[in-house]
DNA sequence: TAGGCCATCTGGTCCT
DNA sequence: AGGACCAGATGGCCTA
């Protein structure tokens, strides 16, 4: 499992060539790098980042400015996008300078991509701790889909029992068991289910509840 | 070393 | 025309 360690983030550490980072990219400062998008909205956010290293420039300065630190041209970076490059064909035509700007756009998009998907983590009921590694983002997705199915399940079932509750024979009617399956890790696939259960502390077995998830007991329903 | 995950670049497509 | 979105390609890092 390759996942990156925690305090990397996912963000590549190159040894290599410097791949030139934004400031807020920098490995160093990773991870929570960037300002979420929800605390300054949408449309404010690139035009806050300052630059602040040399050799990273600032998200808004490569949309104001093609050229620079992190859209330096290729030959300067390390990295694959030159082997990939169809020499040179259309991106002499289309100019340097908008190649560069389309790219820190695309890298801008990314990193609120995974803003977004660093959110969504936080709110997914597994161990949030510093010694756990953080969940992949296929993981957090899949978490994610079959947490919201369980909590709707439970929605569900206790509409039922204030249903069964508020009938008239509620004093005599005992309220049939539940089938209980709470599945958070259903479609996973095979090593990634090992690997969110590794995550969560479970057994591989299975009680599949996450660690922070509401218990049986507090949310009874039945995943589908 | 292989496999998993990731960031980045790039070209294409669609939309405004 | 410019921006957003997407998918493919590539290489780096990390773990088993």
């Amino acid at each position: 499992m390759g996942y990156p360690s925690p305090g990397g983030s996912g963000q590549p550490v190159m040894s290599g060539p410097p791949t030139v980072y934004s400031a807020s990219d920098n490995p160093q400062s990773a991870p929570g790098r960037r300002t979420p998008l929800g605390a300054v909205g949408l449309g404010g956010f690139y035009f806050q980042q300052q630059p602040t290293q040399p050799h990273a420039s600032s998200s808004s300065s490569a949309t104001n400015s093609a050229l620079t630190d992190e859209n330096r041209p290729d030959h300067e970076r390390s990295g694959a996008s030159r082997l990939n490059c169809p020499s040179k064909s259309k991106t002499t035509r289309q100019g340097k300078s908008v190649r560069l700007n389309i790219n820190a756009r695309e890298r801008r998009r990314m990193h609120d991509l995974n803003d977004a998907l660093d959110e969504l983590r936080s709110v997914i009921p597994y161990a949030h701790s510093p010694s756990v590694r953080k969940l992949s983002k296929i993981a957090t997705l899949l978490l994610a889909k079959n947490y919201i199915l369980m909590q709707g399940n439970a929605l569900d079932e206790l509409r039922r029992v204030i249903a069964v509750l508020q009938s008239p024979h509620a004093h005599t009617t005992t309220l049939p068991p539940t089938p209980v399956s709470y599945d958070l890790l259903q479609g996973f696939p095979g090593k990634l289910f090992q690997g969110v259960q590794e995550l969560q502390g479970l057994q591989p077995t299975n009680s599949q509840q996450p660690v922070n998830a509401v218990s049986p007991a507090e949310a009874p329903g039945e995943s589908t």
